[in-house]
DNA sequence: GGTTATTCTCAGACAGTTCCCAGATTAGCA
DNA sequence: TGCTAATCTGGGAACTGTCTGAGAATAACC
Protein backbone atom coordinates (compact mmCIF):
# COMPACT_ATOMS: atom_id res chain seq x y z
CA UNK A 1 0.00 0.00 0.00
CA UNK A 2 0.91 3.67 -0.32
CA UNK A 3 2.44 5.58 1.92
CA UNK A 4 -0.29 7.51 4.11
CA UNK A 5 -0.02 10.78 5.44
CA UNK A 6 -3.29 11.49 6.85
CA UNK A 7 -3.90 13.20 9.75
CA UNK A 8 -7.06 12.31 12.09
CA UNK A 9 -8.93 14.88 10.04
CA UNK A 10 -11.49 17.79 11.24
CA UNK A 11 -14.44 15.91 12.99
CA UNK A 12 -11.85 14.96 15.64
CA UNK A 13 -9.68 18.00 16.87
CA UNK A 14 -10.83 17.68 20.06
CA UNK A 15 -9.38 13.99 20.16
CA UNK A 16 -6.74 14.91 22.71
CA UNK A 17 -6.82 11.18 24.56
CA UNK A 18 -5.20 8.88 22.78
CA UNK A 19 -7.10 5.82 22.93
CA UNK A 20 -5.72 2.25 22.95
CA UNK A 21 -6.62 -0.23 20.23
CA UNK A 22 -5.39 -3.97 20.13
CA UNK A 23 -5.31 -5.39 17.13
CA UNK A 24 -5.07 -9.30 16.91
CA UNK A 25 -4.46 -11.06 13.66
CA UNK A 26 -2.46 -14.46 12.99
CA UNK A 27 -1.29 -13.13 9.53
CA UNK A 28 1.30 -10.65 9.75
CA UNK A 29 0.56 -8.81 6.56
CA UNK A 30 -2.83 -7.66 7.99
CA UNK A 31 -2.12 -6.86 11.02
CA UNK A 32 0.23 -4.68 9.75
CA UNK A 33 -1.94 -2.90 7.24
CA UNK A 34 -4.50 -2.78 9.78
CA UNK A 35 -2.13 -0.58 12.77
CA UNK A 36 -0.21 1.21 10.41
CA UNK A 37 -3.43 2.76 9.83
CA UNK A 38 -4.70 3.04 13.12
CA UNK A 39 -1.09 4.25 14.55
CA UNK A 40 -1.78 7.20 11.16
CA UNK A 41 -5.24 8.19 12.61
CA UNK A 42 -3.71 8.96 15.83
CA UNK A 43 -4.37 5.17 17.93
CA UNK A 44 -2.06 3.66 20.54
CA UNK A 45 -1.56 0.59 18.47
CA UNK A 46 -0.49 -3.03 20.01
CA UNK A 47 -0.68 -6.20 17.75
CA UNK A 48 -1.09 -10.24 18.90
CA UNK A 49 -0.69 -12.87 16.78
CA UNK A 50 -3.12 -15.40 18.68
CA UNK A 51 -5.61 -15.61 21.55
CA UNK A 52 -2.82 -16.48 24.55
CA UNK A 53 -0.98 -13.44 23.26
CA UNK A 54 -3.88 -11.19 22.97
CA UNK A 55 -5.05 -12.09 26.73
CA UNK A 56 -1.91 -10.86 27.97
CA UNK A 57 -1.31 -8.00 26.02
CA UNK A 58 -4.75 -6.77 26.92
CA UNK A 59 -4.19 -7.32 30.40
CA UNK A 60 -0.93 -4.70 30.79
CA UNK A 61 -1.74 -2.73 28.08
CA UNK A 62 -6.11 -2.01 29.05
CA UNK A 63 -7.03 -0.61 25.44
CA UNK A 64 -10.38 0.78 25.18
CA UNK A 65 -11.23 -1.80 22.30
CA UNK A 66 -10.08 -4.41 20.28
CA UNK A 67 -10.18 -5.34 16.54
CA UNK A 68 -10.35 -9.13 16.70
CA UNK A 69 -9.87 -11.97 14.39
CA UNK A 70 -12.39 -14.73 15.02
CA UNK A 71 -10.03 -17.48 13.53
CA UNK A 72 -7.13 -17.54 15.51
CA UNK A 73 -4.60 -20.54 15.80
CA UNK A 74 -5.16 -21.49 19.36
CA UNK A 75 -8.43 -20.03 21.03
CA UNK A 76 -11.12 -18.57 18.61
CA UNK A 77 -11.99 -15.02 18.28
CA UNK A 78 -15.16 -15.56 20.61
CA UNK A 79 -13.18 -17.50 23.28
CA UNK A 80 -10.92 -14.35 23.83
CA UNK A 81 -13.71 -11.90 23.96
CA UNK A 82 -15.44 -14.17 26.97
CA UNK A 83 -12.26 -14.78 28.88
CA UNK A 84 -11.42 -10.89 28.75
CA UNK A 85 -15.41 -10.16 29.65
CA UNK A 86 -15.37 -12.02 32.11
CA UNK A 87 -12.15 -10.59 34.03
CA UNK A 88 -14.55 -7.62 34.12
CA UNK A 89 -12.85 -5.41 31.03
CA UNK A 90 -15.72 -3.65 29.56
CA UNK A 91 -13.34 -3.65 26.39
CA UNK A 92 -15.41 -2.84 22.69
CA UNK A 93 -14.77 -5.41 19.95
CA UNK A 94 -14.45 -5.35 16.59
CA UNK A 95 -14.59 -8.63 15.52
CA UNK A 96 -13.27 -9.48 11.63
CA UNK A 97 -14.41 -12.45 9.94
CA UNK A 98 -13.74 -14.13 6.49
CA UNK A 99 -16.47 -13.95 4.06
CA UNK A 100 -16.35 -18.00 4.10
CA UNK A 101 -19.30 -18.89 5.08
CA UNK A 102 -18.89 -18.05 9.02
CA UNK A 103 -20.54 -15.21 8.32
CA UNK A 104 -23.46 -16.44 9.13
CA UNK A 105 -22.54 -17.51 12.27
CA UNK A 106 -22.48 -13.83 13.53
CA UNK A 107 -24.97 -14.16 15.39
CA UNK A 108 -23.70 -13.47 19.00
CA UNK A 109 -21.22 -11.42 17.80
CA UNK A 110 -22.72 -7.72 18.49
CA UNK A 111 -23.58 -8.09 21.96
CA UNK A 112 -22.95 -4.95 23.93
CA UNK A 113 -22.15 -2.46 21.48
CA UNK A 114 -19.70 -4.68 19.57
CA UNK A 115 -19.59 -5.05 15.93
CA UNK A 116 -17.94 -7.16 12.74
CA UNK A 117 -16.82 -6.69 9.33
CA UNK A 118 -16.07 -9.67 7.09
CA UNK A 119 -12.61 -9.58 5.25
CA UNK A 120 -11.29 -7.81 3.10
CA UNK A 121 -12.27 -4.82 3.95
CA UNK A 122 -11.74 -1.13 3.36
CA UNK A 123 -9.64 0.85 6.05
CA UNK A 124 -11.09 3.81 5.96
CA UNK A 125 -14.86 1.77 7.10
CA UNK A 126 -12.72 -0.10 9.69
CA UNK A 127 -11.38 3.55 11.10
CA UNK A 128 -15.41 4.87 11.13
CA UNK A 129 -16.59 1.72 12.94
CA UNK A 130 -14.04 1.45 15.68
CA UNK A 131 -14.34 5.17 16.10
CA UNK A 132 -18.63 4.57 15.90
CA UNK A 133 -17.66 1.44 18.44
CA UNK A 134 -15.57 3.82 20.77
CA UNK A 135 -18.63 5.94 20.60
CA UNK A 136 -21.03 3.62 21.43
CA UNK A 137 -19.11 2.33 24.70
CA UNK A 138 -19.15 5.83 26.21
CA UNK A 139 -15.10 5.83 25.36
CA UNK A 140 -15.85 8.88 22.71
CA UNK A 141 -18.20 11.67 24.15
CA UNK A 142 -21.48 10.75 22.11
CA UNK A 143 -23.41 14.01 21.05
CA UNK A 144 -25.16 14.13 18.18
CA UNK A 145 -23.06 16.72 16.44
CA UNK A 146 -19.72 14.41 16.63
CA UNK A 147 -20.83 11.84 14.35
CA UNK A 148 -21.12 14.46 11.39
CA UNK A 149 -18.72 15.84 9.13
CA UNK A 150 -19.09 19.02 7.24
CA UNK A 151 -17.76 20.88 4.94
CA UNK A 152 -19.19 24.27 3.17
CA UNK A 153 -22.76 22.97 2.73
CA UNK A 154 -22.37 19.23 2.31
CA UNK A 155 -22.67 17.33 5.50
CA UNK A 156 -22.37 13.56 6.18
CA UNK A 157 -24.09 11.74 9.13
CA UNK A 158 -22.33 8.47 10.28
CA UNK A 159 -25.13 7.20 12.64
CA UNK A 160 -27.69 8.12 9.71
CA UNK A 161 -25.80 7.43 6.81
CA UNK A 162 -27.41 10.45 5.33
CA UNK A 163 -25.53 13.09 2.99
CA UNK A 164 -26.75 16.14 2.56
CA UNK A 165 -26.15 19.21 0.12
CA UNK A 166 -27.80 22.28 1.07
CA UNK A 167 -29.91 20.32 3.35
CA UNK A 168 -31.01 18.35 0.66
CA UNK A 169 -31.00 14.20 0.94
CA UNK A 170 -28.54 12.81 -1.37
CA UNK A 171 -28.74 8.96 -1.60
CA UNK A 172 -25.27 7.43 -2.12
CA UNK A 173 -24.81 3.51 -2.99
CA UNK A 174 -22.32 2.30 -0.32
CA UNK A 175 -19.24 2.78 -2.44
CA UNK A 176 -20.31 6.11 -3.35
CA UNK A 177 -20.38 7.12 0.39
CA UNK A 178 -16.99 6.04 1.47
CA UNK A 179 -15.24 8.01 -1.39
CA UNK A 180 -17.15 11.02 0.03
CA UNK A 181 -16.55 10.50 3.27
CA UNK A 182 -12.75 9.96 2.53
CA UNK A 183 -12.65 13.15 0.38
CA UNK A 184 -14.70 14.98 3.21
CA UNK A 185 -12.09 13.22 6.23
CA UNK A 186 -9.47 14.74 3.57
CA UNK A 187 -11.17 18.25 2.66
CA UNK A 188 -8.64 21.23 1.58
CA UNK A 189 -5.80 18.21 0.84
CA UNK A 190 -4.94 16.44 -2.60
CA UNK A 191 -5.51 12.64 -2.51
CA UNK A 192 -4.17 11.17 -5.17
CA UNK A 193 -6.28 7.91 -6.75
CA UNK A 194 -3.65 5.98 -5.47
CA UNK A 195 -4.41 6.79 -1.67
CA UNK A 196 -8.22 6.69 -2.86
CA UNK A 197 -8.08 3.18 -3.61
CA UNK A 198 -6.18 2.14 -0.86
CA UNK A 199 -8.59 3.56 1.47
CA UNK A 200 -11.85 3.17 0.30
CA UNK A 201 -11.23 -0.15 -1.64
CA UNK A 202 -11.21 -3.37 0.13
CA UNK A 203 -7.63 -3.99 0.77
CA UNK A 204 -7.51 -7.05 -2.05
CA UNK A 205 -8.73 -5.09 -4.63
CA UNK A 206 -6.37 -5.55 -7.55
CA UNK A 207 -8.28 -3.54 -10.35
CA UNK A 208 -6.94 -0.25 -11.97
CA UNK A 209 -7.08 3.34 -10.74
CA UNK A 210 -9.88 4.37 -13.47
CA UNK A 211 -12.20 2.75 -11.11
CA UNK A 212 -11.57 6.07 -8.67
CA UNK A 213 -12.63 8.34 -11.93
CA UNK A 214 -15.63 6.62 -12.67
CA UNK A 215 -16.70 7.14 -9.12
CA UNK A 216 -15.46 10.62 -8.60
CA UNK A 217 -18.31 11.05 -11.48
CA UNK A 218 -20.86 9.26 -10.00
CA UNK A 219 -20.00 11.70 -6.89
CA UNK A 220 -19.99 14.58 -8.92
CA UNK A 221 -23.38 14.37 -10.73
CA UNK A 222 -24.65 13.49 -6.97
CA UNK A 223 -23.41 16.67 -5.48
CA UNK A 224 -22.00 19.20 -8.19
CA UNK A 225 -24.88 19.28 -9.66
CA UNK A 226 -25.29 22.03 -7.16
CA UNK A 227 -23.25 25.50 -7.05
CA UNK A 228 -20.44 25.97 -6.47
CA UNK A 229 -19.11 22.64 -7.02
CA UNK A 230 -16.69 21.04 -4.44
CA UNK A 231 -14.29 18.26 -6.08
CA UNK A 232 -11.88 19.68 -8.08
CA UNK A 233 -9.04 17.55 -10.17
CA UNK A 234 -5.81 18.53 -9.32
CA UNK A 235 -4.02 16.81 -12.59
CA UNK A 236 -1.79 14.36 -12.69
CA UNK A 237 -1.63 14.05 -8.72
CA UNK A 238 -5.37 13.57 -7.68
CA UNK A 239 -8.89 15.10 -6.62
CA UNK A 240 -9.27 18.09 -3.82
CA UNK A 241 -12.39 18.72 -1.82
CA UNK A 242 -12.45 22.71 -1.64
CA UNK A 243 -14.36 25.97 -1.93
CA UNK A 244 -13.84 27.56 -5.17
CA UNK A 245 -11.23 30.53 -4.66
CA UNK A 246 -12.91 34.03 -4.54
CA UNK A 247 -11.69 36.45 -7.16
CA UNK B 1 -17.48 0.17 35.79
CA UNK B 2 -16.67 2.04 32.74
CA UNK B 3 -19.75 4.77 32.60
CA UNK B 4 -21.68 3.76 29.98
CA UNK B 5 -24.45 5.85 29.16
CA UNK B 6 -27.33 4.41 27.38
CA UNK B 7 -27.05 5.33 23.84
CA UNK B 8 -30.32 4.29 22.61
CA UNK B 9 -32.69 5.18 25.04
CA UNK B 10 -35.27 8.39 24.24
CA UNK B 11 -37.43 6.57 26.58
CA UNK B 12 -34.73 6.09 29.65
CA UNK B 13 -33.07 9.91 29.38
CA UNK B 14 -34.24 10.28 33.10
CA UNK B 15 -32.46 6.90 33.81
CA UNK B 16 -29.65 8.55 35.98
CA UNK B 17 -29.73 6.64 38.95
CA UNK B 18 -27.18 3.53 38.23
CA UNK B 19 -29.33 0.51 39.27
CA UNK B 20 -27.31 -2.51 40.76
CA UNK B 21 -28.36 -5.79 39.23
CA UNK B 22 -26.92 -9.46 40.50
CA UNK B 23 -26.47 -12.09 37.85
CA UNK B 24 -26.51 -15.79 38.97
CA UNK B 25 -25.79 -18.26 36.82
CA UNK B 26 -23.47 -21.18 36.88
CA UNK B 27 -22.72 -21.15 32.72
CA UNK B 28 -20.07 -18.90 32.47
CA UNK B 29 -21.15 -18.37 29.17
CA UNK B 30 -24.86 -17.32 29.38
CA UNK B 31 -23.65 -14.63 32.96
CA UNK B 32 -21.48 -12.80 30.69
CA UNK B 33 -23.69 -12.80 27.77
CA UNK B 34 -26.21 -11.03 29.97
CA UNK B 35 -24.39 -9.08 32.37
CA UNK B 36 -22.73 -7.72 29.47
CA UNK B 37 -25.65 -6.94 27.61
CA UNK B 38 -26.93 -5.21 31.27
CA UNK B 39 -23.74 -2.85 31.40
CA UNK B 40 -24.49 -1.81 27.85
CA UNK B 41 -27.90 -0.23 28.87
CA UNK B 42 -26.45 0.90 31.78
CA UNK B 43 -26.90 -0.90 34.29
CA UNK B 44 -24.18 -1.72 37.16
CA UNK B 45 -23.89 -5.42 37.09
CA UNK B 46 -21.75 -8.08 39.79
CA UNK B 47 -22.02 -11.92 38.98
CA UNK B 48 -22.51 -15.32 41.35
CA UNK B 49 -21.58 -18.95 39.73
CA UNK B 50 -23.46 -20.58 42.76
CA UNK B 51 -26.33 -19.72 45.77
CA UNK B 52 -23.68 -19.44 48.49
CA UNK B 53 -22.28 -16.77 46.17
CA UNK B 54 -25.36 -15.26 45.37
CA UNK B 55 -25.97 -14.55 48.87
CA UNK B 56 -22.50 -13.36 49.88
CA UNK B 57 -22.35 -11.12 46.84
CA UNK B 58 -25.97 -9.77 47.86
CA UNK B 59 -25.39 -9.15 50.98
CA UNK B 60 -22.46 -6.85 49.81
CA UNK B 61 -23.81 -5.51 46.98
CA UNK B 62 -27.28 -4.59 47.60
CA UNK B 63 -28.34 -5.31 44.37
CA UNK B 64 -32.18 -3.51 43.42
CA UNK B 65 -32.71 -6.78 41.67
CA UNK B 66 -31.47 -10.14 41.06
CA UNK B 67 -31.63 -12.07 37.66
CA UNK B 68 -31.52 -15.63 38.56
CA UNK B 69 -31.18 -19.18 37.42
CA UNK B 70 -33.28 -21.50 39.23
CA UNK B 71 -31.13 -24.58 38.46
CA UNK B 72 -27.51 -24.06 40.55
CA UNK B 73 -25.17 -26.67 41.87
CA UNK B 74 -25.70 -25.87 45.06
CA UNK B 75 -29.11 -24.43 46.41
CA UNK B 76 -32.26 -23.84 44.23
CA UNK B 77 -33.09 -20.70 42.84
CA UNK B 78 -35.72 -20.35 45.28
CA UNK B 79 -33.60 -21.08 48.33
CA UNK B 80 -31.52 -18.28 47.42
CA UNK B 81 -34.47 -16.24 47.41
CA UNK B 82 -36.05 -17.03 50.29
CA UNK B 83 -32.62 -16.42 52.47
CA UNK B 84 -32.50 -13.25 50.98
CA UNK B 85 -36.24 -12.28 51.80
CA UNK B 86 -35.69 -13.69 55.14
CA UNK B 87 -32.97 -11.20 55.65
CA UNK B 88 -34.90 -8.29 54.81
CA UNK B 89 -33.82 -7.71 51.49
CA UNK B 90 -36.36 -6.05 49.14
CA UNK B 91 -34.98 -6.95 45.93
CA UNK B 92 -37.19 -8.07 42.91
CA UNK B 93 -36.23 -11.19 40.99
CA UNK B 94 -36.11 -12.16 37.70
CA UNK B 95 -35.78 -16.14 37.61
CA UNK B 96 -34.13 -17.98 34.42
CA UNK B 97 -35.35 -21.83 34.19
CA UNK B 98 -34.37 -24.17 31.34
CA UNK B 99 -37.33 -25.42 29.06
CA UNK B 100 -37.56 -28.78 30.70
CA UNK B 101 -41.06 -28.67 31.94
CA UNK B 102 -40.62 -27.52 35.15
CA UNK B 103 -41.40 -24.13 33.85
CA UNK B 104 -45.15 -24.05 35.03
CA UNK B 105 -44.07 -24.87 38.73
CA UNK B 106 -41.62 -21.73 38.36
CA UNK B 107 -44.78 -19.93 37.20
CA UNK B 108 -46.39 -21.14 40.70
CA UNK B 109 -43.48 -20.01 43.00
CA UNK B 110 -43.25 -17.06 41.27
CA UNK B 111 -45.17 -14.49 43.61
CA UNK B 112 -45.56 -10.60 43.88
CA UNK B 113 -43.81 -8.51 42.07
CA UNK B 114 -41.01 -10.92 40.44
CA UNK B 115 -40.83 -12.41 36.85
CA UNK B 116 -39.33 -15.30 34.97
CA UNK B 117 -38.32 -16.51 31.54
CA UNK B 118 -37.39 -19.87 30.04
CA UNK B 119 -33.61 -19.66 28.21
CA UNK B 120 -33.03 -19.79 25.75
CA UNK B 121 -34.40 -16.13 25.29
CA UNK B 122 -34.04 -12.71 23.87
CA UNK B 123 -31.57 -10.40 25.04
CA UNK B 124 -33.96 -7.37 24.22
CA UNK B 125 -36.81 -9.24 25.60
CA UNK B 126 -34.54 -9.60 29.33
CA UNK B 127 -33.57 -5.96 29.38
CA UNK B 128 -37.60 -5.46 29.18
CA UNK B 129 -38.51 -7.61 31.31
CA UNK B 130 -35.85 -6.52 33.95
CA UNK B 131 -36.85 -2.83 33.66
CA UNK B 132 -40.82 -3.68 34.24
CA UNK B 133 -39.65 -5.88 37.38
CA UNK B 134 -37.57 -2.36 38.41
CA UNK B 135 -40.52 -0.29 38.03
CA UNK B 136 -43.17 -2.44 39.49
CA UNK B 137 -41.42 -3.06 42.69
CA UNK B 138 -40.83 0.64 42.76
CA UNK B 139 -37.18 1.30 41.75
CA UNK B 140 -37.98 3.26 38.52
CA UNK B 141 -40.65 5.80 38.56
CA UNK B 142 -43.68 4.23 37.27
CA UNK B 143 -45.82 6.52 35.60
CA UNK B 144 -47.90 5.49 32.71
CA UNK B 145 -45.74 7.12 29.71
CA UNK B 146 -42.90 6.01 30.64
CA UNK B 147 -43.93 2.45 29.49
CA UNK B 148 -44.86 3.37 26.32
CA UNK B 149 -42.32 4.30 23.25
CA UNK B 150 -43.62 6.68 20.89
CA UNK B 151 -42.26 7.71 17.31
CA UNK B 152 -44.19 9.68 14.71
CA UNK B 153 -47.85 8.43 14.80
CA UNK B 154 -46.04 5.17 16.57
CA UNK B 155 -46.94 3.78 19.60
CA UNK B 156 -45.70 0.73 21.46
CA UNK B 157 -47.08 0.00 24.97
CA UNK B 158 -44.39 -2.33 27.07
CA UNK B 159 -46.98 -2.69 29.78
CA UNK B 160 -50.19 -3.64 28.07
CA UNK B 161 -47.93 -4.69 24.93
CA UNK B 162 -50.41 -3.12 22.63
CA UNK B 163 -48.98 -1.88 18.88
CA UNK B 164 -50.73 1.37 17.67
CA UNK B 165 -50.53 3.36 14.11
CA UNK B 166 -53.05 6.43 13.87
CA UNK B 167 -54.22 5.30 16.93
CA UNK B 168 -55.47 2.08 15.48
CA UNK B 169 -54.59 -1.04 17.33
CA UNK B 170 -52.09 -3.72 15.11
CA UNK B 171 -51.60 -6.76 16.12
CA UNK B 172 -48.46 -8.24 16.73
CA UNK B 173 -46.88 -11.43 16.92
CA UNK B 174 -44.44 -12.07 19.44
CA UNK B 175 -41.23 -11.63 16.82
CA UNK B 176 -42.78 -8.97 15.69
CA UNK B 177 -43.37 -6.92 18.52
CA UNK B 178 -39.56 -7.51 19.98
CA UNK B 179 -38.75 -6.40 16.54
CA UNK B 180 -40.50 -2.99 16.45
CA UNK B 181 -39.48 -2.48 19.80
CA UNK B 182 -35.74 -3.01 18.94
CA UNK B 183 -36.24 -0.39 15.67
CA UNK B 184 -38.62 2.08 18.26
CA UNK B 185 -35.71 2.20 20.59
CA UNK B 186 -32.71 2.54 17.82
CA UNK B 187 -34.85 5.47 16.18
CA UNK B 188 -32.98 7.27 13.12
CA UNK B 189 -30.22 5.59 13.95
CA UNK B 190 -29.48 2.66 10.91
CA UNK B 191 -29.69 -0.93 12.91
CA UNK B 192 -27.50 -3.93 11.02
CA UNK B 193 -29.07 -7.14 10.41
CA UNK B 194 -26.55 -8.47 12.92
CA UNK B 195 -27.24 -6.06 15.58
CA UNK B 196 -30.92 -7.07 14.82
CA UNK B 197 -30.13 -11.07 15.05
CA UNK B 198 -28.33 -10.65 18.54
CA UNK B 199 -30.89 -8.36 20.32
CA UNK B 200 -34.57 -9.67 18.88
CA UNK B 201 -34.13 -13.19 18.43
CA UNK B 202 -32.90 -15.96 21.44
CA UNK B 203 -29.07 -15.68 21.96
CA UNK B 204 -28.72 -19.31 21.04
CA UNK B 205 -30.42 -19.18 17.23
CA UNK B 206 -28.04 -19.93 14.97
CA UNK B 207 -29.87 -19.24 11.41
CA UNK B 208 -29.05 -17.13 8.92
CA UNK B 209 -29.46 -13.19 8.97
CA UNK B 210 -31.91 -13.31 6.10
CA UNK B 211 -34.86 -14.01 8.72
CA UNK B 212 -34.73 -10.71 9.66
CA UNK B 213 -35.42 -9.81 6.01
CA UNK B 214 -39.16 -11.82 6.18
CA UNK B 215 -39.41 -9.94 9.68
CA UNK B 216 -38.83 -6.92 8.29
CA UNK B 217 -41.08 -7.61 5.35
CA UNK B 218 -43.84 -9.07 7.97
CA UNK B 219 -44.00 -5.43 10.04
CA UNK B 220 -44.17 -3.10 6.99
CA UNK B 221 -47.30 -4.86 6.16
CA UNK B 222 -48.82 -4.37 8.86
CA UNK B 223 -47.36 -0.97 10.00
CA UNK B 224 -45.93 0.39 6.78
CA UNK B 225 -49.55 -0.14 4.99
CA UNK B 226 -50.39 3.28 6.29
CA UNK B 227 -48.45 6.71 5.05
CA UNK B 228 -45.94 7.25 5.52
CA UNK B 229 -43.56 4.32 5.78
CA UNK B 230 -41.38 4.43 8.34
CA UNK B 231 -39.31 1.41 8.07
CA UNK B 232 -36.58 2.19 5.79
CA UNK B 233 -33.78 -0.01 4.13
CA UNK B 234 -30.22 1.63 4.31
CA UNK B 235 -28.73 -0.65 1.54
CA UNK B 236 -25.41 -2.52 2.35
CA UNK B 237 -25.81 -1.26 6.00
CA UNK B 238 -29.31 -2.00 7.32
CA UNK B 239 -32.84 -0.79 8.48
CA UNK B 240 -33.95 2.36 10.17
CA UNK B 241 -36.72 3.90 11.51
CA UNK B 242 -37.60 7.20 10.00
CA UNK B 243 -39.97 10.09 8.73
CA UNK B 244 -39.33 10.36 5.76
CA UNK B 245 -37.36 13.53 4.81
CA UNK B 246 -39.34 16.85 3.14
CA UNK B 247 -38.24 17.37 -0.05
C1' DG C 1 -55.97 -33.85 20.10
C1' DG C 2 -56.90 -31.11 16.65
C1' DT C 3 -56.79 -26.42 14.99
C1' DT C 4 -54.53 -22.15 14.41
C1' DA C 5 -50.79 -19.06 14.81
C1' DT C 6 -46.03 -18.53 14.41
C1' DT C 7 -41.41 -19.35 13.16
C1' DC C 8 -38.11 -20.29 9.84
C1' DT C 9 -36.10 -21.82 5.26
C1' DC C 10 -35.85 -21.44 0.57
C1' DA C 11 -35.86 -19.70 -4.08
C1' DG C 12 -37.28 -16.59 -7.83
C1' DA C 13 -37.82 -11.83 -9.10
C1' DC C 14 -36.07 -7.49 -9.08
C1' DA C 15 -33.36 -3.46 -8.57
C1' DG C 16 -29.25 -1.29 -7.19
C1' DT C 17 -24.35 -1.62 -7.59
C1' DT C 18 -19.85 -2.59 -9.15
C1' DC C 19 -16.61 -2.64 -12.57
C1' DC C 20 -14.66 -2.44 -17.21
C1' DC C 21 -14.44 -0.60 -21.62
C1' DA C 22 -14.10 2.73 -25.29
C1' DG C 23 -14.89 7.01 -27.34
C1' DA C 24 -15.29 11.97 -26.19
C1' DT C 25 -13.35 15.79 -23.91
C1' DT C 26 -10.03 18.61 -21.75
C1' DA C 27 -5.51 20.59 -20.06
C1' DG C 28 -0.83 21.38 -20.71
C1' DC C 29 2.71 22.19 -23.63
C1' DA C 30 5.70 22.65 -27.78
C1' DT D 1 -2.56 25.64 -33.31
C1' DG D 2 -1.91 20.97 -33.00
C1' DC D 3 -0.30 16.99 -30.31
C1' DT D 4 -0.34 13.97 -26.36
C1' DA D 5 -1.63 12.23 -22.13
C1' DA D 6 -4.85 12.54 -18.57
C1' DT D 7 -9.44 12.58 -17.37
C1' DC D 8 -14.42 12.25 -18.02
C1' DT D 9 -18.52 9.81 -18.95
C1' DG D 10 -22.04 6.76 -21.18
C1' DG D 11 -23.01 2.02 -22.00
C1' DG D 12 -23.43 -2.42 -20.58
C1' DA D 13 -22.57 -7.04 -18.44
C1' DA D 14 -22.03 -9.49 -14.25
C1' DC D 15 -22.88 -9.50 -9.65
C1' DT D 16 -24.97 -8.65 -5.01
C1' DG D 17 -28.36 -7.42 -1.68
C1' DT D 18 -33.09 -7.23 -0.73
C1' DC D 19 -37.95 -8.36 -1.03
C1' DT D 20 -41.60 -11.50 -0.94
C1' DG D 21 -44.50 -15.63 -1.53
C1' DA D 22 -44.93 -20.47 -0.61
C1' DG D 23 -44.57 -24.09 2.23
C1' DA D 24 -42.68 -27.15 5.96
C1' DA D 25 -41.77 -27.48 10.82
C1' DT D 26 -42.87 -26.13 15.23
C1' DA D 27 -45.26 -24.17 19.11
C1' DA D 28 -49.45 -22.34 21.28
C1' DC D 29 -54.12 -22.62 22.15
C1' DC D 30 -58.77 -24.17 22.92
Amino acid sequence: MTTLKERAGNSDVKDVTTHRILVVDDESSISDLISTSLRFVGFDVRTAANGAQALQVAEEFQPHAIVLDVMLPDLNGFEVCRQLRSEGHSVGVLFLTAKDGMEDKVAGLTIGGDDYMTKPFSLEELVARLRALLRRIGVIEADQDAEKIRFADLELDEATHEVRRAGQLIDLSPTEFLLLRYLLINADRVVSKAQILDHVWQYDFRGDAGIVETYVSYLRKKIDIFEPPLIHTVRGVGYRLRMPPKK
